[in-house]
DNA sequence: AATACCATGTACGTTACCGCACATAGTGGA
DNA sequence: TCCACTATGTGCGGTAACGTACATGGTATT
């Protein structure tokens, strides 16, 4: 078996994760004890469609795709989530389960909470739950605005459009992703990924080989890319008041 | 001026809507008295992006699309909400906007509550705070089954999808609604739409003539549409609990 | 009844992406 | 060192939808 990538232990703090991060101390005391750490690797299952969950999970350095896969095998991404955000927004939502599945994308760090835990601090109804539910919204817009750019742009903006967005979840440039998993992520062939790439490298814009892609101009990347990534960030920092002004 | 049509006044009880008619009658007693009626036309902007809402809406028979505009005037449906629904979540989510639009797609009653209000009872954390949490949760999954659909379905498919969508939100088969402006929703061409539609009435399917469409066999439209639609109506039907097994 | 407008039909070249087939080149394990 | 595997590159015909242009035929206004 190949040997596994010793877990790149670099955030494993409750508060890498933005959500858990702008809980005030009580509150985050009040839940450490039931805060699990996991490592997450990568093609791992979270949530598999109409299955309940039981758990949430705050991702502090990995990231996970919400995927929709059809019946003919074809999947899309709905969103994505790294330690912005929580995945299992269900559980307190009321559903318990989504027809989507989620999994990770680039393997790393997360804090899994248990759904009785989850149910018992979001029904005291304070910050927490308004936090929760501020975020549900920034994923509805993210959602929003994934419908929108499968309907209008080229995958050539799509792909700078999941770059950026994979990227910021991160602490680096760099990202290990072939582009058939890529491919998978935006519901299009392999081939037209490789070749959205190639013109992106021959740019000078990225590069990458076999597997590891590091952005060199991520201002280019923000030009190159459709409107749907400066929407979804800009509304995202809004609802969880990250800094109401970024200039 | 043409002659408004004389506002058909066929649903204006509270319980015409399926949010409100769940409510417990001491909770709905409680909303009532600030419960407002209104005809809403063809056309009308609920509300314009990044705009605070004022109040939300209960449809009790019209039907209004979330829309999202972009910079070149190209627009693409995002979600749609009729009688099964509320239209500004945001406002108990707490982003008190979003970046799209709602515009009535057919004119009908709706009950407005005034924002205060919503949020008074949505913090009471009773029975309307769980409803509006799990429709929340529905239209979720229509956002996203969107996102699919734009992605992996032709105009034929997602026309078809459409039209359901569409006459599930009705007391009966016909709509008033032309060619160019269903292709506004869809994000296509008029022509597509045009195409689309023709075979579907050479099918025996719908019929057409300038603006009022009916449709005449809805099984086979059904069995045309994409698996978007049945995903999102199995959804709904579960989180609303209407129903759970419905054959 | 005449007219202006609007909804729909149709045609045609262009483009983005698909499906498929196969070539090339790193990489890890035997 | 060799081999098998995986990731990427490339070419080609097919197709769905686009942009554009224009024709036809209802409908409302005068």
């Amino acid at each position: 078996m190949k040997t596994a990538h010793p877990p790149t232990v670099s955030a494993i703090r409750p508060e890498d994760n933005h959500l858990l991060a702008a809980l005030a101390p009580c509150t985050l005391a009040r839940l450490l004890p039931r805060l699990k750490f996991a490592h997450l690797s990568l093609g791992q299952v979270l949530y598999e469609p109409d299955v309940e969950m039981r758990q949430v999970y705050f991702p502090t350095d990995c990231i996970v795709s919400l995927l929709y896969v059809m019946q003919d095998g074809a999947s899309a991404e709905i969103a994505v989530v790294g330690n912005e955000g929580v995945l299992g927004v269900s559980l307190f939502m009321g559903g318990e389960s989504t027809p989507s599945r989620a999994v990770v994308q680039s393997a790393g760090g997360a804090f899994s909470l248990p759904r009785l835990a989850v149910k018992e601090e979001f029904n005291r109804h304070g910050e927490l739950m308004h936090l929760m539910l501020r975020y549900t919204q920034s994923l509805i817009t993210q959602m929003a605005q994934t419908a929108v750019c499968n309907r209008h742009h080229t995958v050539d903006q799509q792909l700078c459009r999941w770059l950026l967005m994979s990227i910021d979840r991160l602490s680096c440039n760099r990202l290990l992703m072939t582009q058939e998993l890529i491919a998978n992520m935006l519901g299009v062939r392999r081939e037209g990924v490789t070749e959205a790439a190639g013109k992106l490298q021959k740019l000078g814009v990225i590069t990458y080989k076999r597997g590891k892609i590091e952005v060199l101009d991520r201002g280019r990347l923000e030009v190159l890319s459709c409107e749907c990534y400066a929407v979804v960030k800009r509304e995202t920092d809004r609802l969880l008041n990250r800094k109401p002004r970024q200039h």
